[in-house]
RNA sequence: GGGCCGGUAGCUCAACGGUAGAGCAAAUGACUCUUAAUCAUUAGGUUGAGGGUUCGAAUCCCUCCCGGCUCACCA
């Protein structure tokens, strides 16, 4: 079975899958895997009949922890204060920094996806009074709190931390203040200038409630009070809050033990590597989300999250032969479930994992599946020959008109083949027509291919071949009359030309060039 | 040091207790119209190593070896 769908067989009742993002971090692919899952998750609850809800949460009252997202002027007032208290960048209408945040990366990344989850600003939930009582909670059995770090982390707080950070009520940061001394109702607090290296604190000392989104819980304590608060029965995370003894570890014990709730279902995974390695957001090239996502549509961006499982690795190199794999797979699985007959093994539950590669949140699977869809290399050949018409082409292959749903999926493909081919194509996949000299490959062609050459530039030069049709026919002809095969025909036509032993249709090739040329090279290149 | 994932054909991976398989690459052949195409055929393996459980192990258990990521400060 699916594992979505083995998720959703083991659990009864009604389900709330929840998940969350800081908003100071850019996204990268990596990130988007963790959205996918929880969305194929909530979709295959709904499959199985139960009730679902999905709800995504901004942490915008974490302390804002990177100089990059800030104008130079800004860090030294900004850096460390609550992202919802942030302004926005220069231009941006939104409120604030966090909203900023999610206007510009969640619309633009999550939303083309066809993800579309309940939102909720956890500034909010501290604001309108919800948290207080974890917060009591917390307070009140700080202690438990700290022999659950030790317990569980071997992390040793001092007697008098407490699980509290509060805001400054002089210089408005939250990343700088240590609190202690709870009475019941406030706390003692002090903002310390070195108490991380990534902000200053303006060294103001004060007593002050905690209720009301004037202080927010530590992150451990913050996402167990987020599972009881909003009754999350499902929540995965990456591998490295999974770690045995780490943050998630700490959650759970904080949940059962402090707040006294039964931790979400975890479902782990594993990250998205690049070419082997890991990605490098500092090195970061082709990692931003948006830049994969030029590449890849939608469809087969869930479909790369999706087909394995989720404690699997994903070893994605959008070098080489990757992506043009990718989609051809992708075409594999859609003609398989559409119930054609396709070539080699298909993975177990291939349909479900059509499905949910498509956007939800109920797709039209049987006409998706059948869907004409042109192979996504022979689409970047063609856009690399000048003149020829893809739509016309591809109806031509198609053998009848496209329908809305093609032709959509014509140019969404046509886009992306397009970034591939500006971006990460391999040489091999690149067309250039070798204007400037004849290709040396041409030395490898033996007599009978010269032979070949020399003979269709006499004919071309009576006939005068216009159109690619017409070419085609004389290409094929005159290969016939050299008593020549024609696959070695084109090759010796592709070496004159490209330099290569294969390419496009040879005769549309032609077409598209200069007739003048077309003739200086075919005799050029017979010797 | 702890955790997770992986090591199967040249490459990418599938099979997750029941005769080791596919795609690509390779070799050979076919092709007068999709040429990164299509079709046919061939070759290619002590499943990282060693033990154990089983009628039967790539698959489950144990011990190693190798690779990758991750955690141990903060979120």
């Amino acid at each position: 079975m699916y594992w979505a769908d083995e998720l959703a067989a083991a659990v009864a009742g009604p389900q709330v899958v929840n998940d969350s993002k800081s908003p100071s971090g850019t996204v990268h692919v990596g990130s988007l895997r963790g959205v996918v899952l929880h969305d194929a998750i909530h979709r295959a609850l709904l499959g199985a009949g139960l009730p679902s809800r999905f709800l995504y949460g901004v942490d915008d009252m974490d302390a804002m922890d990177s100089q990059a997202l800030l104008t130079p002027d800004a860090v030294d007032r900004y850096m460390g204060a609550p992202l919802c208290r942030v302004p926005a960048p220069e231009g941006s209408s939104a409120a604030n920094y966090a909203r900023h945040f999610v206007g510009e990366i969640f619309f633009r990344t999550f939303e083309p996806l066809g993800i579309k989850p309940e939102f909720y600003w956890v500034s909010e939930l501290y604001a309108d009074g919800r948290m207080d009582g974890c917060v009591k909670l917390a307070l009140d059995r700080a202690d438990r709190v700290r022999s659950i770090y030790l317990r569980v982390s071997h992390v040793e707080r001092s007697s008098s931390w407490l699980p509290i950070q509060v805001v400054c009520e002089n210089c408005g940061r939250i990343g700088t203040t240590y609190a202690t001394d709870w009475d019941g109702s406030t706390v003692a607090y002090t903002c310390k200038p070195d108490m991380v290296s990534w902000a200053k604190g303006c060294g103001h000392e004060g007593r002050m409630s905690p209720f009301g989104g004037r202080a927010k819980l530590p992150w451990n304590l913050e996402w167990a009070a987020k599972w009881g608060l909003l009754g999350v029965t499902i929540e995965g995370c990456g591998k490295d809050l999974a770690t045995a003894g780490g943050s998630r570890d700490r959650s759970d014990a904080i949940s059962r033990e402090v707040f006294e709730v039964e931790p979400p279902r975890n479902v782990t995974y594993e990250f998205l590597n690049i070419g082997g390695r890991k990605m490098s957001t500092s090195k970061g090239q082709g990692v931003a989300a948006h830049t994969i996502a030029e590449v890849l549509p939608p469809e087969q961006l869930r479909f790369l999250f999706l087909r394995p499982r989720p404690n699997q690795v994903i070893d994605f190199d959008p070098e080489g032969d990757t992506i043009p794999r990718l989609f051809d797979e992708f075409d594999r699985i859609a003609a398989a479930t559409a119930g054609r007959e396709v070539k080699g093994e298909l993975p177990a539950d291939y349909d479900r994992l059509f499905t949910y590669s498509l956007l939800g949140p109920s797709p039209d699977v049987p006409a998706a599946a059948a869907a004409f869809r042109p192979a996504f290399a022979h689409l970047a050949l063609l856009l690399q020959i000048p003149g020829v018409s893809i739509a016309e082409r591809i109806e031509a292959e198609k053998g009848a008109p496209l329908t809305d749903l093609e032709a959509a999926i014509l140019t969404e493909r046509t886009v992306a083949a397009r970034a591939w081919l500006d971006s990460y194509a391999p040489e091999r996949a690149r067309l250039v027509v070798r204007h400037d000299a004849v290709p040396l490959e041409v030395a490898a062609l033996d007599e009978a291919q010269r032979g070949y050459l020399a003979a269709l530039s006499v004919a071309a030069a009576t006939e005068n071949p216009r159109s690619g049709d017409v070419w085609q026919g004389l290409i094929f002809r005159v290969a016939s009359e050299s008593g020549l095969a024609s696959g070695r025909a084109f090759a010796a036509l592709y070496a004159a030309f490209l330099g290569r032993a294969n390419g496009p249709r040879a005769g549309w090739l032609l077409a598209s060039l200069e007739p003048a040329f077309v003739l200086d090279r075919l005799r050029a290149a017979a010797g």
